[in-house]
This record gives C-alpha cells, sequence and structure tokens, in this order.
RNA sequence: GGAGAGGUGGCUGAGUGGUCGAAAGCGCGGGUUUGCUAAAUCCGUGACCCUUCGGGGUCCGCAGGUUCGAAUCCUGUCCUCUCCGCCA
C-alpha cells in the first residue's frame, strides 16, 4: 500500500505509474475523495472536542437541573459526532480500496514494458547451455524412466497439480534445501520453518487476496487461515504490527516452507510435470531493512540466487522485470530463468526464482516501523524477498540439465554429500547394491 | 476436546465509572557529583492521526453495547498461560 498523502500530493506520479504498470486506478477519486475525507474527520474531532469538554464539567455541576441540561448538551452532541463519524468511515472504506489497487512505485531503471515481453536480460550464468550429441528427455520423461516421481498417484489422491517424489527425487528435494539453506547460513541469514497457514490480514498485508475467482490462495473453510503461497508471507508476517531498533536492521531471515497455490487461469500455460503444481517446497530469502540499505539487498538477494544456480552447475539468465509484469508489492524485481532442455522444441528459459524490493509497500500494511535511538518517532522499513530455491522448478533444471546418454542424471558435486551418491539410475548403481548382498 | 486464569506503555506491573495516556519500578536519554569507572541524585522519556503550528483527536488484545462520560460495567470474538484428556 501507498502512502495517502503521498498519493495526494504526487497524484500525477502516481497516475504515470499505474499506467507503466499497466493497472486502472482511479487515481482523482481517491484524491477528491480523500479532501472530503479529512473536511468529515475534522469536524467530527471538534464535535467530539466539544462533547469531551461538555463531559468534563458535568461532575462539577451545582445541582440535579445543571447536570441533566449538561447531559442532554453532551448527548446532542455526540449524536452528531456519530452522524458524521459515520459519513468519514464510508469515504474512509471506499479509499482504503481505491489506495489497496495501488501498485508500488517503480525502480526508475526498471524497463518500462507492459508485460513479461519487455523483461530486460541482464546477464548469464557461469555455465552456457548443453548441446546434447542425443535427444534429451524432458524431466517427466526422465522421471518416468527412473521412477521418481508419481504424478497419477498425486493425482489421485489430491487431484491434478499434485504429485509424489519418489526415491532419489526425495533425497535430492532434501539435498537442495540443505545446500541452499547452509550457504544462505553462511551469509548471516538466520533459517526458519515457518507454518504452513497464515491469518488473510496476514496475506492482506503482504499483498496476496484470498478472495475472488482469480485467487491463487487456498484457503480453510470456516476459519480466517489460509494456506501459503510462500514463506515469505509468513516471514513478512512476523514483524506485523512490531517496531524494531534501527541498529538491528538489516534482519535476513531464510525460511523454508510448503508452498499452495490453485494456479486458478493458469490453465493453458506451459504447465507440464513439475512446471506449475498446486504444492512445492521452496527456501526463501527474507529480509527487513533501513530504507536506504533496500537497493543494495535487492543485488545481494540476486547474487546469492547466481551463486546458487552456478553452485548446482546451472546455465541460467538473469532478467531485470518489466514495469508491467512486477506485480502489486514489488519496486523492483529481478528474475532467474534456468535452461531447461527439455521444455518447449529445442530448450527454453523457465523462470526459477524471482527477488523483489517491495520498498515500504508491504510494511505498511503489515505495519512494520523502526525506530532510531534519539529520534522522534518511527518510520517503515523496507521488505525484501527472494528465491532461493523453489524445488520442484530447480528439480526439472537438475534432472534435465544433468542427464546422461544412458538416460541416468549426473548428481551436481555440490548436491552429493547430501544425496550421498555421484549418480541416480547408472547401471553401476546396480551392481553395487548387488554386490552389498 | 474439558476446566480455570489472563491480555494495560520498550519490559515488569498498579489501576473496578470522571481529576487516567494511565502509579511505581526497570530500561532508555540528559544534567549534577566524581580523577576514570562504579555508585548516588535530579530532570526527561509511548505511538498514531489531524492542524489555521496555538493546539486538537484517537489508542489499555479486537469488535460491538450501556453512559453525558469506559482501561474500569455488559456481550461477542481472538489470542496467551496453567491443569486434565488425546496425540506425533
Amino acid at each position: 500500500m501507498l502512502d495517502r498523502k503521498y498519493i495526494v500530493e504526487n497524484a500525477e506520479a502516481v497516475k504515470q505509474n499505474c499506467i507503466h504498470r499497466g493497472i486502472e486506478a482511479d487515481i482523482d477519486r481517491l484524491v477528491t475523495l480523500e479532501q472530503q475525507r479529512r473536511e468529515l474527520l475534522n469536524q467530527a474531532q471538534e464535535l467530539n472536542r466539544q462533547a469531551n469538554e461538555v463531559a468534563k464539567t458535568i461532575g462539577k455541576a451545582k445541582n440535579d437541573a445543571e447536570r441533566d441540561a449538561r447531559k442532554e448538551e453532551g448527548r446532542k452532541l455526540r449524536e452528531q459526532k456519530d452522524e458524521v463519524q459515520s459519513q468519514h468511515d464510508k469515504l474512509d472504506k471506499e479509499i482504503v480500496c481505491l489506495q489497496g489497487g495501488i501498485p508500488n512505485l517503480s525502480h526508475p531503471d526498471a524497463p518500462i514494458g507492459e508485460d513479461d515481453k519487455s523483461n530486460l536480460e541482464i546477464r548469464k550464468g557461469e555455465h552456457a547451455p548443453l548441446s546434447f550429441d542425443f535427444q534429451p528427455l524432458d524431466h517427466v520423461e526422465l522421471a518416468e524412466k527412473l521412477d521418481l516421481i508419481d504424478f497419477e498417484g498425486g493425482a489421485r489422491v489430491a487431484g491434478a497439480g499434485f504429485y509424489f517424489l519418489k526415491n532419489d527425487a526425495v533425497l535430492l528435494e532434501l539435498a537442495l534445501q540443505q545446500y541452499a539453506l547452509r550457504m544462505l547460513m553462511g551469509e548471516g541469514f538466520t533459517p526458519v520453518t515457518t507454518p504452513d497457514l497464515a491469518y488473510t490480514e496476514i496475506l492482506h498485508g503482504t499483498g496476496y487476496i484470498p478472495r475472488g475467482p482469480e485467487t491463487q490462495i487456498y484457503s480453510i473453510e470456516n476459519s480466517n487461515l489460509n494456506l501459503v503461497a510462500t514463506a515469505e508471507i509468513t516471514i513478512g508476517g512476523l514483524l506485523s504490527g512490531q517496531t524494531v531498533d534501527a541498529e538491528e536492521l538489516p534482519l535476513k531471515i531464510c525460511g523454508s516452507s510448503h508452498c499452495f497455490r490453485t494456479e486458478a487461469g493458469a490453465a493453458g500455460r506451459a504447465s507440464r510435470g513439475l512446471y506449475r503444481v498446486h504444492q512445492f517446497t521452496k527456501v526463501e530469502m527474507f529480509a527487513f531493512t533501513l530504507p536506504d540499505q533496500s537497493d543494495a539487498m535487492l543485488d545481494h538477494f540476486c547474487e546469492l540466487e547466481c551463486r546458487i544456480f552456478d553452485g548446482l552447475g546451472l546455465p541460467y539468465r538473469v532478467v531485470d522485470t518489466a514495469t508491467g509484469d512486477l506485480g502489486g508489492p514489488a519496486y523492483r524485481k529481478f528474475d532467474l530463468e534456468a535452461w531447461m532442455p527439455g521444455r518447449g522444441e529445442n530448450g527454453e528459459y523457465g523462470e526459477v526464482t524471482s527477488t523483489s524490493n517491495c520498498t515500504d509497500y508491504q510494511a505498511r500494511r503489515l505495519n512494520v516501523r523502526f525506530k532510531r535511538k534519539g529520534e522522534k518517532g518511527t518510520q517503515f522499513v523496507h521488505t525484501l524477498n527472494g528465491t532461493a530455491l523453489a524445488i520442484s522448478r530447480a528439480l526439472i533444471a537438475v534432472l534435465e540439465n544433468n542427464q546422461q546418454p544412458d538416460g541416468s542424471i549426473s548428481v551436481p558435486q555440490a548436491l552429493r554429500p547430501w544425496v550421498g551418491k555421484d549418480v541416480i539410475g547408472s547401471p553401476s548403481e546396480v551392481f553395487l547394491s548387488r554386490d552389498e548382498e
């Protein structure tokens, strides 16, 4: 949410930004309503002040007659105040509604464009896409041959979009989590596991909308709890309503959580196999920072994402997200797109991570503030989030890029300590296990 | 799930209808004293919003209600703690 005063005072800039973002918002109406609201607020406050004044004299009244007269006076003032107040509240409600639909401001360097076609490639990873001297398979075929994923079983239990990881894929999931968490802990992140459910107000605060036909969110019936779409929601909510000391910032937290997404309206989009599923595991980075730290933190998050994918030996490119593709809360966003040899005709890049600087947009609604010692008042913190590893999509890239001519998968060096083997599905594996018997 | 207790400022904790934005202590900021440190002592110290910058309004978990007036009374609700049950 943007600051209301800021919107009123910078209406033209906000309007222009909405155009760049491809979002329709009636800024003029908001400005008009806000002016009316302030007028009503002043009236209500004045009436309230008068009523308070009257109330104070009642205890000191000399006799019953005077007391009754003053009571009547007070009652009338309250009635007037209630009337004005309710008009005010009505306006305020509409303003909040309009205000909630206005996206964050955009970084001046973010490419301007209406959708992901305008995203700007800014960098490539250490490793170039391999050219296979055989026809590479996609991860669905690989997983089937090696008995790594059971999509049919998942569908039987919970419907399309759910799956069982099996055998070494389970070890791969755990290995990827370990790999990412260890690296982040080494970078000063505090690791957490988070609730997989969160209150509706926390989702709103982070910019997710749990109701409506297009919602991405699963909600729990007869409660105000929702399955989280990312640990960004829970970690962001961790400090909601809190005021932290400026010296404690920046606060870097990494969390592992399950992510649940309905993917409503996503039918028809590239979604084979693990690419677009209703549940996956994700290691997320999150930071609460001072306002002047957030630009550098975004670069830091992006660099860590690169290091994670370079460390896995996976080819990728980094994309600077265009204004029209930023969503509501992000001020600037970088995506990593990993090379997936089995995607499309001859391989394609597919989004695997995303890191955003949300400035004070989430903090304002979550009400997370900081206070500088010796300074009066408080300010909103900045929040940032970034994917360290979304296991499902990382798994696609790992399986497809490391496939061997014999159909086996070479386990990336970085994961071997946790997977406990160099190759998944090699013939030698079969010999080994026989030898051991 | 059953039975109790409780939610007050950064923290501990008083406050059962008006003089309470709220005692006291701790913490924090500053002054004095002191060779430094420590100790003592004094003063100050919540947040948000509006403002014609004089000031004003709101906030005691949250939402309603009673009242001229609510931290205080009533209703609902959420959360926390303790005990029992159940369970990983």
